[in-house]
DNA sequence: ACGCTCGCATCAGGTGGGAAACGG
DNA sequence: CCGTTTCCCACCTGATGCGAGCGT
């Protein structure tokens, strides 16, 4: 039952979607700015905007939602450049509450702390409603699936009364959740919902075109999974790595949408870092305040410039500081040591930017399990240190050896980098996704050499479908499995649009996405874990790893994953047993981590880098595709 | 002379590490 | 006392501004 609870709960919930004010000038923003290719342009830009701001100021804050304005780039798309400044955020932005949130909201996914989740293999894929199992309500008892995002105030609730069916009303409640009955947090609130099905776009009509979106770098969350990842939240707001960047289709490419992620709680608990691993203790808050609902910034806009390119949050910044809601939209308040849950919200809208409030079959949800995340304000596990440090560019400073050259370093590590970055440069970036053909990306890696080593190596794409995901959090491998099926991915390779290469995000770009994809990473990190267990041990990260890849590939990994590594990349830091501390700039040394750690032997993450890499290199495409059922 | 391209310098901002501060 | 949070640091990326060089 719950699961159509759940379902209901979350359909309803998503189903109600926001509302926007008329204010929204959404209209501006929204324009197709169809030939803008860049959506890049927008994240840049912010710069000076937010420059004018005081340090502190992020881009959020000055809005993040026109980066182009004011710079040089200014709107490449013609959209109107407004000036940086709250003044002005998104039409959208301002118009999804963020603080929304309800305390309680929880999106759970795996009733266990970590054992249950990581056993379950859905963590990762969609599971069948039943199988979810948990969902937990939250204390307060307000369910919302949506709960985060919406506020009770705000977004759902005024937003439509039609929807106040829903339960919004006022803010009240969350609509769907309570409705339903059943566990309000589930995952996938909006796909079954009851209203799901409703609530979910008929494919093909009009509004009602059900989306399937893609985590576009879905390789690398799967390699932080794998370890439990951890996001850094600080005051003024820390950027999410990896960051949510997904691809839609399935978009009425005429009709209007808002994008959006919220962040929700994954589970009712409190974690910590114990012993190499996370565990549990005691209770969530829920009680915390604050904005969790991030906008697009190039919200509203039309499908066919969300279907166009990739879409990314990039700028999305994670904070601890409750007080950051209202001016920061583009922060999402979290607390430390609490799991949360990213979803992704697609809201079909007027061109104003105004939601049909009769419509409550215009919003759709997406989660990614994979990119569940523990909230920290420091560090715990140094394998999520070391693959921060690999991947994200503005780590390079904390890698062992970097070099200017990078190909200085003996290691494989550096040397191999260049190499798949060329690749990806060659191979992926052409359009960075898309270029020629959007869809391909997917498709080569997809379908057909890559298939075999997805085994090993992740799948490329997973495309999800609305909410309807059943299992929360929890990838259901059959489903995984039979994403990668050609059927299932074909679909997409047939869509061939036009992408801009643009890669969503400014920052981040081939590097990034390389990195993403694992192309750049070298490496070696060191783990903090005493356990020293790949993730395989760890209580939760373990679970992670193999959710979400079906169990012959979890072994297949696993083991290649650190053996495969070719010791010469560890070696490099290897010598560093010693070295290491010193090699490291800073690397903070775990006490388990030992030599063992910098030893060749690298990694899975390390290995899955190259393997993505290589799979990237042939199709690229490291997208997580869920389909809805 | 004018316009365009390229390269360098500068600035803003992001990153993790480490130590200090804080709070239970 | 211990765990968590905050602040500052050095390092790096990316964007922008400016000037030099080159072609028309």
């Amino acid at each position: 039952m719950q699961l159509g609870e759940q379902l209901l709960g979350s359909a309803a919930s998503l189903a109600g979607p926001p509302f926007y004010p008329p204010e929204s000038s959404g209209g501006q923003r929204g324009q197709p700015s169809s030939g803008s290719p860049q959506r890049l342009d927008l994240d840049k830009g912010p710069k000076k905007c937010g420059g004018a701001g005081p340090g502190m100021l992020s881009e959020a804050e000055a809005g993040e939602p026109f980066p182009g304005a004011g710079s040089k780039q200014g709107a490449p798309d013609g959209r109107k450049a407004a000036p940086c400044g709250e003044a002005e955020l998104p039409p959208a932005a301002a118009r999804y509450p963020l603080d929304s949130l309800s305390p309680e909201r929880y999106y759970l996914q795996s009733p266990g702390p970590q054992g249950a989740e990581l056993g379950a293999p859905c963590s990762l894929f969609p599971y069948p409603a039943a199988q979810h199992g948990s969902v937990y309500q939250a204390p307060g008892g307000a369910r919302y699936p949506y709960g985060s995002m919406l506020a009770p105030g705000g977004f759902s609730a005024a937003v439509c009364p039609g929807r106040a069916q829903f339960g919004g009303g006022g803010g009240g409640g969350y609509q769907y959740g309570q409705g339903a009955a059943g566990p309000l947090y589930s995952p996938y609130p909006a796909a079954g919902s009851c209203a799901g099905l409703g609530a979910l776009a008929v494919p093909g009509s009009g509004p009602g075109l059900r989306a399937q979106v893609f985590l576009c770098n879905r390789p690398l969350w799967l390699k932080f999974h794998r370890h439990q990842t951890e996001m850094i939240i600080t005051k003024q707001g820390r950027r999410m790595f990896p960051f949510l960047s997904f691809n839609i289709t399935g978009l009425n490419p005429t009709a209007h949408y808002n994008v959006f992620v919220e962040v929700v709680l994954a589970d009712p608990n409190h974690w910590r870092f114990q012993g190499g691993k996370w565990v549990t203790c005691g209770k969530a808050d829920n009680n915390m305040q604050g904005n969790k609902v991030y906008v697009h910034p190039e919200s509203p806009n039309t499908g066919s410039h969300w279907m166009r390119q990739e879409i990314s949050f990039g700028k999305l910044k994670l904070t601890n500081n409750k007080g950051a809601n209202n001016n920061n939209t583009q922060m999402i308040v979290l607390q430390s040591l609490h799991k949360y849950q990213p979803r992704l919200h697609i809201v079909e809208v007027t061109e104003d930017g105004v939601e049909d409030l009769n419509d409550s079959s215009k919003t759709q949800t997406f989660i990614f399990p994979e990119t569940q995340f523990i909230a920290v304000t420091a560090y715990q596990n140094t394998d999520i240190t070391q693959l921060k440090i690999d991947h994200n560019p503005f780590a390079k400073g904390f890698r062992d050896n970097y070099d200017s050259s990078h190909q200085i370093v003996p290691g494989a590590r550096y040397s191999v980098q260049p190499f798949f970055q060329e690749q990806f440069v060659n191979n992926l970036p052409p359009a960075r996704f898309y270029n020629g053909e959007r869809t391909v990306p997917q498709t080569n890696g997809l379908l057909s050499p890559q298939q075999n080593e997805e085994v090993a190596n992740p799948p490329q794409r997973w495309f999800v479908t609305p909410v309807q995901q059943p299992g929360t959090n929890k990838l259901d491998m059959n489903s995984y499995e039979t994403e990668y099926s050609p059927s299932t991915l074909l679909p997409y390779g047939i869509k061939s649009l036009p992408l801009q290469t643009s890669h969503a995000l400014g920052y981040y770009p081939d590097p990034t996405f390389s990195s993403m994809a694992g192309w750049g990473s070298r490496g070696s990190y060191q783990r903090k874990m005493a356990t020293g267990l790949p993730w395989t041990s760890r209580t939760s990260p373990p679970a992670f790893s193999e959710d979400h890849l079906p169990k012959e590939k979890v072994k297949e990994e696993i083991s290649s994953s650190w053996i495969e590594t070719p010791p010469s990349i560890k070696s490099l830091d290897s010598n560093d047993s010693g070295i290491y501390t010193s090699a490291c700039k800073r690397r903070r040394l775990s006490p388990s981590t030992s030599s063992n750690e910098n030893s060749p032997t690298m990694k899975c993450e390390d290995m899955n880098a190259e393997d993505y890499s290589k799979d990237t290199s042939k199709g690229m495409g490291y997208y997580a595709f869920y389909t809805t059922t």
